[in-house]
RNA sequence: GGGGCGUUAGCUCAGCUGGUAGAGCAUCGGGCUUUUAACCCGCAGGUCGUAGGUUCGAGUCCUACACGCCUCACCA
């Protein structure tokens, strides 16, 4: 019987003796953060291991006295033949009488969350990674009430006459943190919530660290951007947000597959950094004592590789930028980016529409969200303003009139929009666009058109060449997407990249510099194409309704926590 | 980079006009065999972010610094 359950062949032995050493564990001084001393072979060097706290030592002191009775508090030795959310699905609508007849033995393993001791008997509940809110069915009580669950955790009730006196014992050693194994069957408590009636209890990890408090929680932001792993144990909209962050990763993917797009994957390394207006990180390889930049867009290379002939392609990316942070902008951050050749800009904010609709579709099984305290219909068609229309519309102002510089000036003057007589008309307008229509737009819309002068790798517009073929996309009164008709006459690409320079010169830090390369990819003729970028975290932050960027990325950005560690130039 | 707010026990937070630090939960000890933030009794736990200053005396007032949050700027 043990060699066919490996996960349950040791029912280990009572701890007579759970007082920690701690005089040896505090002979060094606690320096915070530390967690392990130096490893001379495979096994831990424990006495060179300081505990933080108190409460760190005390649990060292358990797992000590495990070892000492030759139980090992880190065992793999665990069989597990359901999930929770597999025992809830295929157990969880069975009534009182209907398990007592059937007796089904389960065995599972999960993180021990909540410990009520009662004597000789103990209530435990426990996660596991398949707890997803909405999976863990009703309880019934033998007189067939429901009973709306509390948690979507697995309670197992552990009983001395059941499991014996030392095991037993033994569980009562366990702290809230570990990982442990259980089996025993399926029953329902007074209450009707479905628990496992355990036979067999085995330790498998020690938790030495104590998780935050059971009713509070983990709340400081700080703390629970730095230390995640415990955010997610402890918050479920924290790990509800980024499963959605990583669903949309994937349905995204599905939706370019499906139609027929190739993935692929372009340098972050650039010797020019180019695609977009921004600062990037400087980086340095030492072999060829080259410097290099962290990619701040993957645009150029992705139409390199439509000149080769992949006419449908993406990439799904990170990007840097060497910008302030806010709850828009993380510097590393993820950028969906696609090309198609033979269509226009005009096709992609049709398939744009398809893209978001299908994600929101598949997220939250309708076409109406809410997004910062916004409800937000998807429902296509969207409207199309040009960003001259979407000025005039939040202005007041006759859409010929915003074509004269005077009159530009004045509604910048207007609204207090500083160091607005340096900028070129295009960019005066679109920063007159930022702040005054931009933010109106809650519902989704494509605001078309825009000015040549902050478009350089556009196709200008054949009706009107002072504006190109580009729209943006705007939800919640965010940018969510950037496309256009590709700019494929090489010469004229060349002629914008000059005009960069000059506004380079003339001191536009983030003026796109000339890539000679581009060029040359462009001479060989680039087929007539469209192209677009997604702010993937952003999007994100649709979908999960998260109010900052730092929640839809894992591990947002943080100053180190001990202070500087470089010298600051 | 500017402004505002914050940093007190493992977690969540009190701490008034300056007088040597408190609670709840967790931990530890005791009791309890169907609990749901279980309950009851008891013990322990803190270099009040760091460094200076004012003061007889600083968690509290002042200055600088560190980290975070909000906001503006920069920026998509």
């Amino acid at each position: 019987m043990a060699a066919n359950r490996p996960g349950h062949d040791a029912v280990v032995p009572v701890i007579d003796q759970l007082e920690p050493s701690l005089a040896v564990r505090h002979s060094l001084p606690a320096i915070a953060g530390l967690t392990c001393g130096p490893m001379n072979n495979n096994e831990p060097q424990c006495s060179e291991y300081v505990p933080e706290s108190r409460l760190i030592a005390q649990r060292l002191g358990k797992a000590d006295s495990l070892r000492d009775r030759g139980i090992n508090p880190f065992t793999n030795q665990v069989r597990v033949d359901h999930t929770l959310a597999d025992l809830f699905r295929l157990h969880g609508e069975k009534s009182h009488t209907e398990l007592q007849s059937q007796a089904i033995e389960v065995s599972v393993a999960g993180r021990l969350r909540f410990f009520r001791r009662m004597g000789k008997a103990s209530f435990l509940k426990v996660q596991d990674g398949s707890c997803q809110p909405g999976i863990k069915p009703a309880g019934q009580t033998a007189d067939g009430r429901k009973v709306p669950p509390t948690d979507d955790l697995l309670q197992l009730l552990v009983q001395s006459d059941m499991v014996g006196a030392e095991a037993y014992e033994l569980c009562q050693s366990f702290d809230l943190g570990d990982y442990i194994a259980a089996s025993g069957l399926l029953m329902r408590t007074r209450t009707g919530e479905l628990t496992v009636q355990v036979r067999r209890l085995k330790l498998l990890t020690k938790s030495l660290r104590p998780l935050p408090e059971k009713w509070h929680g983990l709340s400081d932001m700080e703390t629970r951007f730095r230390q995640r792993y415990v955010d997610l144990i402890m918050n479920d909209r924290a790990k509800e947000t980024l499963r959605i962050r990583f669903e949309a990763t994937r349905l995204i993917r599905q939706f370019f597959y499906q139609r027929g797009f190739v993935e692929v994957e372009t340098p972050m390394l650039h010797t020019t950094p180019g695609g977009a207006a921004a600062r990037p990180f400087l980086t340095h390889h030492n072999a060829l004592d080259l410097d290099l930049y962290l990619r701040i867009a993957p645009e150029l290379y992705l139409k390199r590789l439509v000149v080769g002939g992949f006419e449908r392609l993406f990439e799904i990316g990170r990007c840097f930028r060497n910008e302030g942070l806010s709850r828009f902008h993380n510097p590393e951050f993820t950028m969906v980016e696609f090309y198609q050749a033979f269509a226009t800009f005009l096709d992609l904010m049709t398939f744009t529409e398809e893209l978001l609709t299908y994600l929101v579709g598949e997220i939250h099984h309708g076409m109406v969200l809410t997004c910062d305290s916004h409800q937000i219909d998807f429902t296509p068609p969207w409207p199309r303003l040009t960003v001259h229309q979407a000025v005039a519309k939040y202005t007041g102002v006759d859409e010929d009139r915003l074509h004269d510089r005077g009159e530009l000036e004045r509604l910048a003057a207007g609204c207090a929009l500083p160091d607005h007589d340096s900028m070129n008309t295009g960019k005066l307008l679109m920063a007159l666009f930022d702040a005054l229509a931009q933010p109106h737009l809650v519902q989704p819309t494509f605001v078309t058109h825009y000015p040549l002068e902050v478009s350089p790798l556009s196709r200008k517009n054949e009706a009107d060449p002072t504006l190109v073929d580009r729209f943006e996309l705007f939800v919640a009164g965010w940018e969510v997407a950037n496309a256009f008709s590709e700019l494929n006459d090489p010469v004229d690409q060349y002629m914008r990249f000059l005009d960069q320079l000059k506004a380079k010169a003339a001191g536009d830090e983030e003026a796109h510099p000339m890539d000679l390369d581009y060029i040359r990819a462009l001479e060989y003729a680039m087929p007539p194409a469209a192209g677009e970028g997604i702010g993937l975290d952003r999007l994100a932050m649709i979908l999960a309704d998260a109010a900052t960027i730092r929640e839809v990325i894992p591990f947002p950005l943080l100053r180190p926590e001990s202070g500087p560690t470089t010298t600051v130039e």
